[in-house]
DNA sequence: AACGTGACGAGGA
DNA sequence: ATCCTCGCCACGT
């Protein structure tokens, strides 16, 4: 039905789809927006259970002070970095300026948006 | 049931 | 800027 009733996790992964592209994220605010708060812990286990990673913008995920939270030397940082790069957001050592590349949703976004209409923007329930 | 853990975050030293 | 401590909360032992 909608994102309220769905599980956590599916919550998670549709805001994380309404990230744009060359636009980041914090775990924090993911959460938020998923009606997980205080539950930014969460955001992590829950893209990586994503069902398809491939095609889900994890990588625009990050702290809220712009580093990356996978750990230096993974393969996951690695492919985040590329993917990151790849859409435009500068990385500049495992950081990223937040102040530039944070999405910010404005009013109607929030109101008409996916996030408020998960059935318009995605596979309709 | 207590305890440790983690793709977090804020605050203080 | 870095490190530490705590708060947070779902999960697995």
């Amino acid at each position: 039905m909608d994102e309220h009733s769905a599980s956590p996790f599916r919550r998670v992964w549709h805001v994380a789809e309404a990230i744009p592209e060359g636009c980041v994220a914090s775990y924090s605010q993911v959460a938020k927006l998923a009606g997980l708060n205080g539950g930014a812990r969460r955001v992590g286990g829950a893209l990586a259970k994503a069902p398809d990673r491939s095609r889900l913008p994890w990588h625009r995920i990050l702290k809220a002070d712009g580093k990356i939270a996978l750990p230096a030397g993974s393969a996951g940082r690695r492919e985040q970095i590329r993917r990151l790069e790849d859409e435009g957001v500068l990385i500049e050592n495992g950081r990223v300026d937040m102040k530039k590349f944070q999405w910010q949703p404005d009013m109607d976004e929030l109101i008409w948006g996916p996030l408020a209409f998960p059935a318009f923007g995605d596979d309709a329930e």
